[in-house]
RNA sequence: GGAGCCGUGGUGUAGUGGUCUAACAUGUCGGCCUGUCACGCCGAAGAUCGCGGGUUCAACUCCCGUCGGCUCCGCCA
């Protein structure tokens, strides 16, 4: 390297570099070797450039011949505008190339497993691995590119707004209520835990009863749960509190932090405000709390029109006290059997006891339950549905939860099989209105929707002790294309408030004060009115990025079963360690019969 | 905790009871090649078919278990 400074990025040689001298370094995507003439195409996070070893060049020649894939390497050269009828439009620099006066080898490679290349087919368990190499990939780089340039808007906004960006600790208490936690030991204390947060939740409260009235922060956060494509055991926050707002205050304050972050990141337009949707609303008509608003096929209820009708599974659903409800699926009709078979099925899968079907064809309504209805009651359907010829209706029929759950699965499922959306389009809807609580049957208890400290919606206070289920929380979600983006509510800053709501949970106040009593405590010295909320950030990039699992947008991410292939982390630790920790393994390490745990 | 899909040279696939002494592409290695850019041409090496057990005269193929990866349900205030 003595001597060597390097003077550009590969892919930023352009025609108006001619004629320059310039110091390249990076890796060999691939040597092309024509025996007298040695084409080397040269990568580096900028991009890729074609560098032409002539025999001319003689040692760089001689030493070109000798390099591989994915070597690191220096090349010094002239940069020269590329013959006529050989530049390559496919290349950003295909119209130049660096003719090497010199070549510098700076390390070998071995060779490695999968192409470094974008739209590779390989086994994601090879890429994580080998991340280091995955990463070197073009696309890989230019998500991690979008992930900091997301977090750069973020904190850019939010500066110019007057919040401080500030750190909560990572090691702190275990408290009940939600996930599962991590725990980290405690040597100096033993037999006891720290807990790895689950959100700074807590803290964030803290800060603003400590006067900090705009806080933010862009953290990692630790449950311990079963993961999926949009779930990761540590996955990164970004966690904003205000003092002194109301709902309002914080949801346009949000909306201009997601207009200027998708603009300043993939220059997209966003029309403000954004819609606004009830969760009963939601339920209602999309059958779900985050609604992908990328298309209608917007549920409808008929179960006034099939009370007295004759067929006995919708009649006798609606007086039972549930529902009938349906989509009416354009163009549909003509579906076959085997087709509706997986329709039912799919449903079946999320609890609808059956599927029924309407085709509206040229001869009328073709139904295998059309002769339990009169023409009229058939007419008023197909109107109700928005039914037109060639559509078909479909029905569930059952509780309004499970009406909604298969319908807003099965309106899903159909949007995707029809391509009734655009894949481009961003829509955002908050959905407010979350009810405050909901009724555990396990835990034979009421449990917080969002969590124990959401402020019920003032007009409701009243129902807290009548009718608890219908009081609704002043929370809210911000969902984006049918994905959870966000949530948050405003906090309760009112003694007599948080102990109703304590006591509703089934807390005494000695397991309320035991649970959470530094909180309560300090929320006994002068607590602003506050709120805030919370955004899932790796599910924001890879919306944004349009990937299909956030794993994409974390550089080291964990497997399904929480593991790491690259250090294949987690693993067995030294007894000495244990007994540092004051620990006792009483299982056998997973998968590894005699393995070093004892029963 | 449960359901489903997948596992065959480095990589991606084919092969679904015997002719498999495992095929194809790509990569790798060697040779040739002065305008390629997924360079081309010639040649070579490279796989006990994830692992263990079973059924069978015979298993990559069927069965059971197990390990690993993925998707989903439960779980995730």
């Amino acid at each position: 390297m003595a001597g060597l400074r390097r003077s550009h990025g590969c892919g930023e040689l352009r025609p108006e570099d001619k004629d320059r001298e310039v110091t390249l370094m990076g890796w060999v995507h691939r040597r092309r070797d024509h025996g007298g003439l040695i084409f080397i195409d040269l990568r580096d996070r900028s991009g890729l450039v074609q560098v032409v070893c002539d025999p001319e060049a003689g040692a760089a020649f001689q030493k070109a011949e000798g390099i591989r894939s994915e070597y690191v390497v220096a090349v010094t050269g002239r940069v020269r505008l590329r013959p006529q009828g050989t530049v390559n439009p496919k290349l950003p620099t295909g119209a130049v190339e660096v003719a090497a006066r010199q070549l510098r080898l700076l390390n070998r490679a071995k060779t490695p497993p999968f192409y470094i290349e974008d739209d590779i087919d390989v086994d994601e368990a090879l890429r994580l691995r080998y991340r280091y190499l995955d990463l070197r990939r073009p696309e890989m780089q230019r998500i991690m590119q979008l992930r900091y340039r997301t977090t750069r808007a973020i904190r850019a906004f939010l500066d110019r707004r007057g919040f401080w960006e500030m750190e909560t600790p990572m090691l702190t208490r275990s408290t009940p209520e939600g996930a599962r936690d991590f725990l980290v030991p405690s040597r100096l204390r033993a037999g006891e835990f720290f807990a790895l947060p689950q959100s700074p939740q807590l803290f964030k409260q803290i800060l603003m009863v400590a006067g900090m009235e705009r806080y933010f922060q862009i953290v990692r956060c630790f449950r311990d749960e079963d993961l999926r494509a949009d779930r990761q055991p540590e996955f990164t926050q970004l966690d904003i509190e205000m003092s002194f707002v109301q709902r309002d205050d914080i949801l346009s304050l949000v909306e201009e932090l997601m207009a200027a972050v998708f603009q300043e990141t993939l220059g997209v337009e966003m029309a403000l405000p954004l819609p606004r949707l009830t969760y009963q609303e939601a339920i209602a008509r999309y059958g779900s709390d985050k609604p992908d608003l990328r298309f209608g096929l917007e549920i409808v209820d008929v179960s006034d029109l099939v009370r007295g009708c004759g067929f006995k599974v919708f009649a006798g659903a609606v007086a039972g006290g549930g529902v009938v409800r349906g989509l009416c699926a354009p163009g549909c009709a003509d579906f076959s059997r085997r087709e509706l078979d997986e329709l039912t099925h799919f449903a079946g899968q999320y609890g609808a006891r059956g599927l029924a079907w309407m085709a509206i064809t040229t001869e009328g309504v073709r139904s295998p339950i059309a002769k339990f209805f009169s023409p009229q009651e058939l007419e008023d359907l197909v109107t109700r549905m928005g039914g037109r010829q060639g559509d078909l209706l479909l029905f569930v029929a059952g509780t309004a939860a499970v009406a909604a759950t298969a319908l807003g699965a099965l309106r899903l499922e159909l949007g995707r099989r029809l391509h009734l959306y655009d894949e481009d389009r961003l829509a955002f809807t908050w959905v407010t209105e979350f009810p405050l609580l909901e009724y555990s049957p396990e835990e034979k208890r009421y449990v917080a929707v969002h969590h124990p400290f959401t402020m019920p919606v003032e007009a409701d206070w009243p129902l807290l002790d009548s009718e608890p289920l219908k009081v609704r929380a002043q929370a809210y979600d911000l969902v984006l294309n049918g994905v959870e983006l966000g949530g948050g509510s405003i906090r309760i800053h009112r003694r007599d408030i948080q102990e109703k709501m304590f006591s509703l949970l089934g807390f005494t106040p000695a397991e309320a004060r035991e649970k959470f009593g530094f909180l309560l405590e300090a929320f006994e010295y002068g607590t602003p009115p506050h709120g805030g909320i919370a955004f899932g950030l790796d599910r924001m990039v890879m919306l944004m990025a349009r990937r299909e699992t956030i794993r994409d947008c974390i550089a080291f991410p964990k497997t399904q079963s929480g593991t790491c292939l690259l250090t294949a982390a987690p693993s067995p630790v030294t007894p000495e360690q244990l007994l540092e920790l004051h620990l006792k393994i009483t299982a056998r390490p997973a998968g590894k019969a005699g393995g070093a745990g004892e029963a």
